[in-house]
DNA sequence: TGTACATCAGTGAACGCGCGTTCACTGATGTAC
DNA sequence: TGTACATCAGTGAACGCGCGTTCACTGATGTAC
């Protein structure tokens, strides 16, 4: 019953703050944690370091969190949740037809770069939950999630493409969104854009041959 | 002078070993420590936890290695450069025509996902890599060094494609390859093969791309 | 082959430190009448 | 509006533990003559 990648850990929050100096507490223990994950890296990072930094005791953080694990879950919802927030909308303007989401996929794929940015320590939350055990389950469950809402308008457009084979297809896809947009955060020399302009490339190319072979 | 990725941690072996106990020893540390990461998580490994099961005294350990970043390293550097001895292997079989290398493509994949998945703790190997801001660059090197050689071959093939855009174009490939074989090994419910093979077709169609383009 | 010495490999014991977490508590805010 | 009480938010102080690392050392192996 030790067993590492579904252990027993507690992720679940504790009490949620319901006052007003409760919630600011609780964000800055967030961005806090995230910046913390940035700077020391997800080996380093600890409750008593957050709390300092967050200018509160250990016990606060203890009130909200059960433990370590959990503010870290947090954090990966969080940034997950505004992730897939961009895919949504990507799938209400676009999800229609084909072209649309070929034609889309790049402010796609930039928005999220955006977002990822935009977020206090994105990329090294996103790497975080990669590397914890307790945690890929959130990183997986998320992916799945968009996967299977894309799949959704995909088998429309696909009438005679099995759902299995989409579903694999579009989980492809998404996880090569995120390997462009992880290297255009990484790679200093090549320009953001650029590399998700590849990317597009790269995925239409990929869709258009799914296209012709579906036919 | 206490940036985070750049740091002044040092990552060079101390002593060689050098008598055959010693060997024996060393490799033992390195095997327990990729078990243990796969197990504990980058966040929970730990020198006396290495040094113990390893069934040694941690001196022993710190004979051999600065300290605990170095033993990662020296993880990192040997699955990386077992993989990048797949991709040379490829391109000596396959670098001199681009029909040989699109035909090669799935093999290359599927030989690098053997090499991983044998490696022990292959897969928490490139993880801990990435999350672990002093390591960063330990992926980062290796698979520009990769990019590197291939674009030596790329560009007689494609003499008319700056060769900064090439690169830009491999790296990408590189990095989309490596996605796929991390989601060949954490996504139990489809076949690595179905997943390798995918990628194959998103890599092949996105160079035909490049092909036509380039024409 | 035997011996003396140099080098290599590994140990026992401990260090100071920060970790994750908890207890019993005080102070601040909200609610009912 | 004032007061009494309930709930929420945060603290002070500490716990036992394992961490990363080091020191001065013993024992094993290799080398020269």
């Amino acid at each position: 019953m030790t067993d590492p990648s579904g252990s027993d850990i507690d992720l679940e929050p504790k009490n949620k703050p319901r006052q007003k100096r409760a919630i600011e507490t609780y964000e800055r223990v967030l961005d806090v944690a995230a910046r913390l994950l940035e700077e020391e890296g997800v080996e380093r990072i600890s409750t008593n370091l957050i709390a300092e930094k967050a200018e509160i005791t250990p016990p606060t953080l203890y009130r909200y969190f059960p433990n370590k694990y959990a503010v870290l879950r947090a954090l990966g919802d969080r940034l997950m949740q505004e992730q897939n927030g961009v895919f949504a909308r990507f799938l209400t303007d676009a999800g229609d037809s084909i072209e649309a989401q070929i034609d889309g996929t790049f402010e796609n794929l930039m928005e999220t770069l955006r977002v990822t940015e935009q977020h206090p320590g994105g990329l090294s939350i996103m790497r975080a939950l990669r590397a914890v055990p307790t945690l890929q389950q959130v990183r997986l469950a998320s992916h799945h999630q968009v996967t299977d809402e894309w799949v959704e308008h995909l088998s429309t457009l696909f009438p005679n493409i099995p759902k299995a084979d989409l579903w694999i297809k579009a989980r492809l896809t998404v996880d090569i969104g995120y390997a462009a947009i992880e290297m255009a955060m990484e790679e200093q020399a090549i320009s953001s854009k650029t590399v998700l302009h590849e990317a597009t490339t790269a995925i239409t190319a990929y869709w258009q041959e799914i296209i012709s072979n579906s036919k």
